[in-house]
RNA sequence: GGCCCUAUCGUCUAGUGGUUAGGACAUUGGGUUUUCAUCCCAAAAACCGGGAUUCGACUUCCCGUGGGGCCGCCA
């Protein structure tokens, strides 16, 4: 179907020309505005439901960043009764890396962020509103671009790289704003003949929208996040269409936007300044903008100055960083919770058993903030949190399947030894007493539990004259063989407990540590240094789990055998 | 260069004209614990600078300064 009016109409021969321009700049373009319109209805939700989307472009590993603003954007629109969607920004045809639209997909899944419409994990897609995709969207596009052009509210330019770039040194020369605007605008009052000529010639040409705004002007608007805004209006007349045929984002959001039945537009505040541009262009489109709300980016300290985390340099920005380390998805969501809105600390704590879903977001939090410099820290305090609440059975399936990626020997150990590593992962665990915390993240189990492998701690060298400074091998062997002499796997805590302590007297030690502060020339020392012989023959360290708890799971066997080792 | 955002303990922040400026993480000290990890208690720790408005400014306004961003046929 051909496009049917124009309201450039003086003289039939001019009309005539436009014509020719507009097919040659959109040839064989078939479908109608009121086509599309009729495509895609508005949404049928309560007013008060919010349609959002997180719209990434993937151009290679997904951004700690992205997830902050997903996990945003998703939790606005379901705890509005409303819809959340994926839609992969690829018009950039040079900056594309393959696979990472596959793994924007997979950190969405891993990060729990649930997606009503978009591209799904096994690559089909899902929601009425599609293709989800940009590259696929491209006759939408060029249907609404082709539509300001015919409105001359848009035109094909035929400007070099070369030349604008000429042209924006001149600017900087001569302190004049820089941009495609007014007297710059060179292509901007070509005549239909010119146009048309450079079109034989076979120029390459983008479109431009035509801005009727004005630098002098001022425009105001509402941000969800920063309140109430005033800036120059647009006078840029940006390009809509590139030469490859696709949109650049400004155009393809707007349209998106539109059809998608976009209500809150949550993104970056790098997009703060093109919001007078893009409320423009709904406005040309005779469009409502939906609502916009910016929110700082998140950075890191480097030397004694603030800068935003950097794709290439900093590997915390990608999200498999988390992954690899052994964060938990959920404790990574959490951290990033608590910097939307600090008062979800407050809401943790009175609610520790709920689901972070559960949490009401607001975005006013979010405001005041020049962007939160990310602490690692603090992630590992929520971390450590989050694993302790774990049940035993949990934290073993849970690092077995990192292990699974990250770790291959301590795989094996876990997967050969179930039993006994669920044992390992009881210790302290489960019982009246508040969890052993520990476990900071995957990646420190390895260290925490190693000794408690035969291979692992043979190779161990224990050093006596390290950990256990003042005392003679020949003290040493003497306390171990009295710890072998009262050891009965049969004996409860409370009773084994007893005999160290009578064991420690009957070998000139006092069975308190007050006991022995009171009377320090009376003893050669306290219970605890008896008690620490054990943990460093049993553990070849001084630092590790309560003891009862470490000889019941390691098994009288092995108890025996550590004992006589020296 | 132009435009925009932003500024409270080391870090994340609460705070919307009158507060002993609160919390969390980190730090330090103490207590419990047979080491460690916990747990409990406590301490130290902040309003970028200058003006203006006001009886009174962390809070409002202006000017600086610092930090961040945008001004692409990148998003």
């Amino acid at each position: 179907m051909k496009p049917k009016k124009f309201h450039n109409h003086k003289n039939g021969n001019k009309n005539g020309i436009r014509m020719q321009i507009i097919e040659r700049l959109f040839p064989n373009l078939e479908i109608t505005p009121e086509e599309v319109e009729n495509k895609y209805p508005p949404r049928d939700l309560e007013a008060s439901a919010k349609v959002t989307r997180v719209a990434p472009s993937p151009t290679g590993f997904m951004h700690i960043g992205g997830i902050f603003a997903a996990l945003l954007s998703e939790r606005l629109a379901h705890q509005s009764g409303g819809v959340f969607f994926v839609r992969i920004e690829d018009t950039d045809k040079k900056r594309e890396v393959e696979g990472a639209a596959q793994l924007i997909i997979d950190s969405l899944s891993r990060f729990n962020i649930p997606v009503d419409e978009g591209e799904t994990l096994t690559g089909e897609e899902k929601g009425n509103y599609g293709p989800y995709r940009q590259s696929k969207r491209e006759n939408i596009y060029k249907t609404f671009a082709r539509k300001l052009v015919q409105e001359d509210r848009a035109y094909p330019c035929f400007c070099t790289v070369e030349e604008l770039k000429e042209m924006t040194s001149q600017q900087e020369k001569n302190k004049s704003k820089i941009g495609y605007y007014g007297d710059w605008a060179k292509c901007r009052d070509k005549s239909d003949e010119d146009v048309l000529k450079a079109l034989d010639e076979r120029k390459p040409f983008v479109i431009r929208f035509k801005s009727s705004g004005s630098c002098k002007k001022r425009m105001e608007f509402e941000d969800m996040i920063k309140g109430k805004l005033s800036m120059p209006e647009n006078d840029n007349d940006i390009v809509i269409i590139k030469s490859d045929g696709l949109p650049t984002y400004h155009f393809a959001h707007v349209v998106d936007d539109h059809f998608m039945g976009t209500t809150d537009v949550v993104r970056g505040d790098e997009w703060l300044s093109s919001v007078p541009l893009h409320i423009e262009l709904f406005r040309s489109l005779g469009w409502k903008p939906p609502r916009y709300g910016h929110f700082p980016p998140i950075q890191k300290l480097e030397g004694h100055s603030k800068r935003k985390l950097s794709k290439r340099k900093d590997p915390e920005a990608n999200v498999l960083f988390y992954d690899e380390e052994g964060y938990s998805s959920i404790a990574v969501t959490e951290y990033l919770l608590n910097l939307i809105d600090s008062d979800f600390e407050n809401w943790r704590k009175q609610n520790p058993q709920t689901d972070n879903r559960d949490f009401p977001i607001r975005l006013e939090h979010l405001a005041g903030s020049a962007g939160p410099l990310l602490d690692m820290v603090k992630l590992q305090d929520i971390n450590k949190d989050y694993i302790s609440k774990l049940s035993a059975e949990e934290v073993l399936e849970q690092c077995t399947t990192w292990a699974e990626k990250y770790d291959e020997d301590l795989f094996r150990k876990l997967k050969e030894n179930p039993d006994y590593s669920k044992r390992i992962f009881s210790i302290e665990r489960g019982g009246e007493l508040p969890p052993r915390k520990d476990i900071a993240k995957w990646s420190d189990v390895r260290h925490q539990i190693e000794y408690f492998f035969d291979d692992i701690f043979k190779a161990a060298d224990i050093d006596f004259k390290k950990l256990l400074p003042g005392m003679t091998k020949v003290e040493i062997k003497r306390v171990a063989e009295k710890f072998l002499s009262i050891y009965d796997e049969q004996d409860d805590k409370t009773t084994w407990f007893s005999k160290v302590k009578d064991a420690a007297k009957s070998l000139g030690y006092a069975d308190s540590a007050k006991a022995f502060k009171k009377e320090k020339d009376k003893y050669k020392g306290h219970v605890g240094d008896v008690a620490m012989v054990a943990r460093v023959l049993l553990t070849g360290r001084t630092q590790a789990p309560e003891l009862f708890e470490v000889i019941h799971c390691m098994g009288a066997d092995r108890v025996r055998k550590r004992l006589k080792n020296i």
